[in-house]
DNA sequence: CGCTGATGAAGATCACCAAGCTGACTACCT
DNA sequence: AGGTAGTCAGCTTGGTGATCTTCATCAGCG
């Protein structure tokens, strides 16, 4: 398979020899990470040499190269000097990369990884929350609120929702003045895209959540921790229903 | 600053299998990282050009060209086509990720990242011990449990008390079965080896955190979760206790 | 004020050398 | 004769340097 977009010299005009060279490193490493991720090259097993994925992604061996570096820096690959590239096993990735998250995609569902996600966020975001409110600024309540106030109004849109409801938690995470919890947001994000999009239907539920995450930002004015961690708990358990729907949605068959 | 250890195998005697590597790459993306760290390039800032870079660390444009790529899939820097590479604010920083942890390396004290991981963990490892509780094998409690006579068994070797204890904590979060959990070891490794190793006077309080770790391979074998989360939730108690004297230690002047 | 061309830096490719793991082949010993 | 150890060639990654392409930027022009 190819990677798409480097014969994108669609240029009409394009008579001579003008080949056009395009951006292709970020496609080659998510093409490479894709079919990593698709099991066409599965744990354990040796990549190709360089030299044949140049001819399968049809670009030099320098790029490739980089390429390889890239995902060997996240876990995904390592490489053995002198004898090949080696597949990693799917736990040695570093799964809390954002680009990682975002090479695997659709794919979270073969991972198990949605139900870890949502085990981790019941202990992080409560305490986030705590935190959030006892140290957010008068500025950081305010960015959380226009995120809820963006979820509220995005009535119909679901991109818009959960592109707000993201919003909303990774402010939350922010206000918590702790980089680490920050650094999960990408998880969080994750969770929620996957999670809503699936379960767009359960539009009632909606209000039902965004009270929740009204009361939250009460709390985090009222600098009331426990409310805010109550809220949070809450927010958790609606989102482990949605999350049951959409896991339900996607893996409609259970292959044990 | 050339970076060490090129050409410094100094191996005479070079009959056996112990031929040095050169290996340089790896070298060259932990200086660029260090000189980062050190704010020699500070954040916002452009590096030199990618030639420049050459000629400071004594390697060719392509293992810059890599290391860069390294450092810009972690969060380090961002390469602006055409125009430069910038270095990233430290919160833009993967500083979940392993390597660039040790990149950081005793810096971590400038980073006010010590603190976060205590709370962080005051989040993750009690609920981790909670999962464990419910999930882990035999073979997983008795993999806690080996862990925990290494410490017991270390006594006069800070290293080798460390080294098992971080087994500990890795081990019980593998036993959590949950993947995001066992991601978070690296920042937990830290956090030990960083509080342990400053704080190593405090031997007759070694005997106490000992205790309370038996007594959470106790919980696990008796699948007492609330147990498990009290024991976690001592140790890390203590845990602060440590990590108090450790920044006293390495900040004695508090810098405002 | 907007266009244009020069400039310089990154993006990409190529050709090549170096180093060492692999495996096959050979030679030697039993 | 058969098995084992030593050797060697070839393959694959590690590293270098030259060269070309693509553009973001900016000075200078209309």
């Amino acid at each position: 398979m190819p990677v798409e977009g480097q014969q994108e010299q669609s240029a009409e005009e394009a008579g001579d020899k003008a080949v056009r060279r395009p951006r292709v490193q970020k496609n080659v490493t998510r093409a490479i990470a894709a079919d990593i991720c698709a099991n066409i090259f599965s744990a354990g097993d040796f990549l190709p040499t360089e030299n044949e994925l140049c001819e399968r992604y049809g670009v030099s061996r320098t790029v490739i190269r980089e390429s390889l570096k890239i995902l060997e820096s996240k876990g995904l690959v390592r490489g053995r000097s002198r004898v090949g590239t080696v597949v990693c096993r799917k736990d040695e990735w570093n799964i809390l990369d954002q680009q990682v998250l975002e090479w695997i995609g659709p794919r979270i569902f073969e991972f198990d990884l949605l139900n870890c996600i949502l085990e981790a966020r019941r202990a992080i975001e409560p305490a986030a929350a705590e935190l959030a409110a006892e140290r957010a600024t008068v500025q950081e309540i305010a960015d959380v609120e226009r995120a809820w106030h963006e979820m509220r109004d995005a009535d119909g849109d679901i991109e818009r929702f959960t592109k707000a409801d993201v919003a909303f938690h990774t402010n939350l995470l922010k206000a918590s003045h702790n980089q680490v919890f920050l650094q999960l947001a990408s998880i969080i994000q994750v969770a929620l895209e996957f999670s809503l999009h699936a379960s767009n239907e359960a539009v009632d539920k909606r209000d039902e959540a965004l009270d929740v995450h009204r009361q939250l930002v009460e709390a985090l004015r009222m600098r009331d921790t426990a409310a805010a961690r109550n809220c949070s708990l809450q927010m958790l358990s609606l989102a482990a229903r949605d999350l049951a729907v959409a896991v339900k949605k996607h893996v409609p068959q259970f292959s044990s």
